[in-house]
DNA sequence: CTCGGTGCAAACTCTTTGCATTGAC
DNA sequence: GTCAATGCAAAGAGTTTGCACCGAG
């Protein structure tokens, strides 16, 4: 498990769970869902509740240290800790999520004014199939 | 209401329920979840389930005709007819959505090999503030 | 007539909320 | 001791499923 780096936002108390599920962030490869987290932080620690997980990530997203996302063709949110710039590919059969390597926004400008929108950020995110399900469902006819 | 123009998958049987639920996608111009999509078919025509709105739009996913997506920091779905090329900045107060006149994948090949991934499509998505909640929180402090 | 689609209800999953209690500072 | 955070239960969204009936082809 890596050492907890970084901010610590004034006011808000080092529990063990908040500092449980900052760590799974911590140390996570992907974007993960609150179940996906509890599990995790679950292994770690038996003592967290998944509806404290539910507030310990509305805490973070409030606070900016984490994002709050969903993948195409799923329901679920999912979280990472920001400052990240990731990108991903995701498979619309399996759902497995493929990390990119460049991006593409690093010199684009959209094509609203300035003072009408205030850009924090951005996702970008190619669908299709990954190797395996692409296989799987070509020789299927 | 625009005439239903395009494709009719071989084997699916034209219920004005669907016919509805199709007519409400092509008229839109942003993606809707599935209970925008029920409310406006509703007013074309009472007769329309909120159940069967999600199992056509599962069968128009299913054909390719539509797409699933949703939007950062909301976990409801959201649905579009396929096709469009259309991308979209995201109010994270409000959940605004603002459609994108251009496209910053138009040149962009992701670092990821051929066979390694299938790619279908890709979605950008601009995050911020839109103006209105830019004044309202900057206001605040 | 047939079989895919729909109405309707009920179940299920994901997420949020309320309240008493705990524990960080 | 104080107040933020948590445990736990229960409710609330959004979505899916089962089954009998209906209606397009």
């Amino acid at each position: 498990m890596k050492e907890n780096s970084s901010v610590w936002p004034a006011g808000v108390r080092k529990t063990k769970q908040r500092l449980c599920v900052f760590s799974v962030l911590e140390n996570a490869k992907r974007p993960l869902s609150a179940q996906e987290i509890f599990s995790r932080a679950q292994a770690e620690d038996a003592s967290v509740w998944l509806s404290t997980v539910y507030r310990i990530l509305d805490h973070l997203v409030g606070e900016g240290l984490a994002v709050k996302t969903a993948v195409m063709d799923s329901s679920t949110a999912l979280y990472e800790l920001s400052g990240g710039h990731r990108h991903y590919a995701v498979c619309v059969n399996c759902h497995r999520v493929i990390e990119l390597t460049n991006c593409p926004m690093e010199k684009f400008v959209p094509e609203i004014a300035e003072n009408d929108f205030r850009v924090l950020g951005h996702r970008v995110e190619m669908y299709g199939y990954c190797r395996d399900c692409d296989k799987k469902l070509s020789g299927m006819h």
